[in-house]
DNA sequence: GAGCACTGC
């Protein structure tokens, strides 16, 4: 048997201060802690793991004999027998199916297809030579003519006619995104084969998928919706069929894949940004290598910066590549040492108390040999600065307000854009610009107009960040990454580059996801210097110096090597591609094994996928929804137990973000307003749903800026909340899940007030992700609460800041599921939801019932023992085999439930069972409690 | 007591 993961209760509070030795202070009681208790592990040694028993689960006879004569009436349904033998006849057969022969029937369904229209093609024709006869006096069109790429037309032409794949490579500016596009389509409406041309462009972001569109609308002085659309999620203005160009997300090309993987809706497929290296495009791309050879006519465009293009040429094997050059200001570029010459900063003296001593000697021996090779070319004094840790990246705040301040007092107009790693370090330059120490300072406060930028503040909602100054004003924003690519901002004349960013990484052998600090790579340097140049020649302030960016990689690590792969491994399988372990080795950075490995077992522990890893019945419908596998599940157990609106807006929520603001200095505010809207329910996800219930109701009164304004609410945020609900419900509807298209329809919501009821379907969703709090503690000078908590592989945990659970001390139950688990300065559960045992018992795997000392007990996942009589240990286990094959039926046959059939009764029965655990308002509060 | 960024017919 193997152990929970914590330890005997009481060991703590063995009298332990009578023990510790005297004069220990701060840290090193900790540490004085921390070895006792591993020595007395050590001298455990080889004594079995013992097993920490939870709550009583066993039910009192009556409820047991109620929920036994609902399960009596509910064995009317079919034997499991029947089942089987039809998975095996039809849906095996279905599944069986190899990928040639899915790619042959796909073939045969388009084989009769034919775009071509010789009337349309004229009429194309006939409306492009008028165009052309204008176009000497269209200022559109000469400026058109200006870009570099329209330089290389007849080339671009004349490769995509002798080969299937080629290379686009231009710098920003070069005009490849807008112009491309368009010289296809107008060669084949030249050609009078217009028709026939259905030319596809991937965007990695909505927002360019919609800029770009109009900008190309307009150019062609028409409106969108004309030979030119855009289409995004939720969101579309779509071309015309037939001689169009249609800008989407990358992510609405792949879901398009699952019903015409072969494309055959597209002559032209142009891929944007892939040096990006999302996880998107690396995967079309590998997509892609399948399907050319079986789509022969089909073209392919891929469009990179000039980022490690070489590896995209060799990867479609050594395809043709174009170089564009891009037609920018001069931006020039400044390093550390430049600055440091020309501000001639002094560094206050500063301890490196904080930092290690691998850091310090990493950044010794890198400046040391590069200061042999500057010496007599810089000041001593700026040789100095640069030995010193802090004077690169931004650590020293005070140094980028002086360059401010230098730039302010020294260079002409232009807003100043400046880089920052994270919200911390945004809140802290904008404090220090605001309430200056110095008179300098105070000089140049009346005329800095300061905007934070972050993905949680408010910024760009509000357009301000946009507009331009009034004269003798200066704009300064201060910006996370997000202003390198997702939010442009014109004005910009200069870039303080402090080369620092927050980046995720993810430990595969422990599981662990990662939010650290990191050097920017040489791309990153590349794309934040274009900032500078858009509207005027600009200047580059690089935080650090030439030494740290030989030291830079040159690109991020591309996303696919960074996140979980389940869903992608899921939608594999709907493609008929077996074997995800040979289709990823194929993709340009392979994912290692052991990620891949993660992802099909978690496939096979929620059921999408059998032990053998072929696709289950309620895989196939999961893999067809929008969201994670585990929010499918979810949402698809609220259809099924009739609490869709509640669960959709967590489901949305958790795939989208959260609807809530945290503007620089009202964070507190903020977090108040936040554990208003949880109305003690000690869920995040339930939370969320209060603010969109509350939202629609001032929608009702035409109340609901001033709601979200007052509220720290994201009034875009919301809307979209909802959007996707709907869409989530209209796919249930579709497949059949649900009677009815609308979330909030009466009778898919029959359960939705039963609190009890909705954890258990978030537990259902987000298992096997579960925590156990076993203390909160509330020390008596300190408001907040601490946590003695664990997630499932024994690792200590804590709600995150952000979390309502963050620092409350009474809970109805110690057990926890959680979305997203996060190390930064300790390892966090960004999310959470307090469910009760059984819910666990219920919806999670691997439970088994047993005797430990003498005491009868029910397990879920050999993680969490509950006590428990033989008799209920016996009846969830009965139940949950007929749940499961309820479930196989519904995936096999999706039916709405009805109302009086016999599948009620097995529903019924598990909320009986569930509501036991509900528990009256105002229930349990101490200042010190265990679970 | 803390929040790089993006995405889904």
């Amino acid at each position: 048997m193997q152990s929970g993961a914590d330890e005997p209760s009481g060991s703590m509070s063995n009298g332990r201060k009578n023990n510790r030795p005297p004069g220990l202070r701060g840290k090193e009681i900790g540490l004085y802690y921390r070895n006792l208790s591993r020595q007395r592990k050590k001298e455990r040694g080889e004594e079995p793991p013992r097993i920490r028993m939870g709550t009583d689960l066993s039910l009192p006879p009556e409820i047991l004999n109620r929920v036994k004569s609902c399960l009596e009436r509910f064995k009317i349904a079919p034997a499991e027998q029947e089942f089987d033998v039809e998975i095996n006849n039809y849906f095996r057969y279905l599944l069986n199916v190899k990928f040639e022969e899915f790619i042959d029937e796909k073939k045969k369904m388009h084989q009769d297809m034919d775009f071509s229209d010789s009337r349309l093609d004229k009429k194309l024709l006939t409306e492009y030579e008028k165009r052309m006869q204008f176009n000497h006096r269209d200022e559109r069109q000469k400026a058109r003519l200006k870009l570099p790429t329209m330089a290389y037309s007849q080339h671009i032409i004349e490769a995509v006619k002798q080969n299937q794949v080629i290379l686009i490579v231009g710098s920003t500016g070069c005009g490849k995104t807008t112009q491309v596009p368009q010289i296809l389509l107008d060669y084949e409406i030249s050609q009078r084969t217009g028709s026939s041309c259905r030319i596809i462009c991937t965007q990695p972001r909505r927002i360019s998928a919609i800029t770009v569109s109009e900008r190309v609308a307009y150019e062609r002085g028409e409106n969108l919706g004309q030979s030119v659309g855009y289409q995004i999620r939720l969101e579309s203005c779509k071309a015309r069929d037939r001689g169009s160009i249609n800008f989407c997300t990358t992510g609405v090309l792949l879901q398009q894949m699952q019903s015409d993987p072969l494309l055959h809706g597209v002559s032209v497929l142009i891929l944007d940004e892939i040096h990006e290296r999302s996880m998107e495009t690396d995967m079309l791309m590998a997509l892609l290598k399948v399907i050319l050879p079986h789509r022969p006519e089909l073209k392919v465009i891929l469009m990179s910066a000039t980022v490690k293009e070489q590896d995209f040429c060799d990867y479609f094997n050594k395809c043709p590549m174009f170089r564009i050059g891009g037609v920018m200001f001069p931006v020039e570029v400044l390093y550390l040492e430049d600055i440091l010459s020309l501000t001639g900063y002094q560094f206050k003296s500063k301890s490196n108390r904080r930092r290690k001593p691998e850091a310090i000697l990493e950044h010794k021996n890198m400046v040391e040999p590069y200061i042999r090779t500057i010496r007599g070319k810089y000041d001593s004094r700026v040789l100095d600065a640069l030995r010193l840790p802090e004077s690169e990246g931004c650590e020293c705040i005070e140094f980028i307000v002086d360059l401010i301040y230098y730039i302010c007092e020294r260079k002409p107009e232009g807003a100043i854009l400046v880089f920052m790693p994270s919200f911390e370090r945004i809140s802290q330059l904008f404090n220090l610009l605001e309430k200056p120490k110095s008179p300098k300072g105070e000089h140049w406060r009346d005329q800095l107009i300061l905007h934070p930028l972050h993905s949680l503040m408010p910024s760009v909602e509000q357009q301000a960040i946009f507009r331009r100054v009034p004269q003798g004003k200066r704009k300064v924003i201060i910006s996370t990454i997000i202003a390198e690519t997702s939010v442009t901002i014109d004005d910009v004349v200069y870039v303080i580059n402090t080369g620092r960013t927050k980046t995720s990484s993810y430990d595969i052998e422990s599981n662990i996801q990662m939010l650290e600090e990191d050097w920017v790579t040489l791309a990153n340097t590349q794309q934040r210097k274009g900032r500078a140049g858009r509207v005027s020649p600009g200047i580059c302030y690089n935080l650090f110096s030439r030494a740290r960016e030989h030291r830079m990689a040159e690109i991020p690590t591309p996303e696919i090597l960074r996140c979980k792969l389940e869903s992608i491994i899921l939608s594999l399988k709907l493609l008929h591609i077996d074997d995800p372990h040979q289709f990823l080795q194929t993709v340009i950075n392979a994912p290692p094994k052991e990620a891949i490995n993660n992802g099909i077992q978690l496939l096979k522990r929620i059921e999408c996928l059998d032990c053998s890893g072929t696709l289950t019945p309620l895989g196939m419908h999961l893999a067809k929804l929008p969201i994670d596998p585990q929010m499918g599940k979810m949402i698809l157990m609220s259809a099924l137990f009739g609490c869709l609106d509640p669960i959709t807006s967590a489901a949305a929520a958790l795939s989208y973000k959260t609807p809530f603001y945290s503007p620089l200095g009202q964070e507190k505010r903020a977090d108040e307003v936040k554990r208003q809207f949880a109305r003690n329910m000690r869920s995040d996800h339930l939370m969320i749903h209060n603010t969109v219930v509350c939202f629609r109701e001032t929608r009702q009164a035409c109340r609901e800026r001033e709601y979200c304004y007052n509220n720290f609410l994201s009034i875009t945020t919301l809307n979209q909340l909802e959007r996707m609900k709907n869409q989530f419900s209209e796919s249930l509807h579709k497949y059949k899940f649900l009677k009815y298209a609308n979330c909030q329809h009466p009778d898919s919501n029959k359960n939705s007030e039963k609190i009890t009821l909705l954890r258990a379907i978030i537990g259902a969703g987000l298992y096997p992700n579960m925590a156990h709090l076993r203390k909160a503690r509330q020390l008596k000078n300190r408001v907040r609460a601490i946590h003695q908590m664990t997630t499932d592989d024994g690792r200590r945990v804590n709600f995150h800041p952000s979390s309502v659970n963050s620092g409350e001390f009474s809970f109805e139950s110690g057990y926890f599921v959680y979305f997203q688990r996060q190390k930064s300065n300790d390892l966090y559960l960004l999310d959470s939801t307090m469910v009760f045992p059984m819910a666990l018992l219920i919806f999670g795997d691997d439970v088994a019932m047993g005797v430990y000392e003498n005491i009868p007990y029910l397990s879920v996942a050999k993680t969490y023992y509950f006590k428990c009589n033989e008799e209920t240990a016996n009846l969830v286990i009965e139940l949950r085999g007929m749940l499961k094959r309820l479930l196989l039926k519904q995936a096999l046959h999706p039916a709405p439930l009805n109302d009086c059939g016999d599948d009620n009764f097995l529903l019924e029965a598990i909320e009986l069972i569930l509501s036991l655990d509900e528990v009256d308002e105002g229930d349990c509060m101490s200042a010190e409690e265990e679970f």
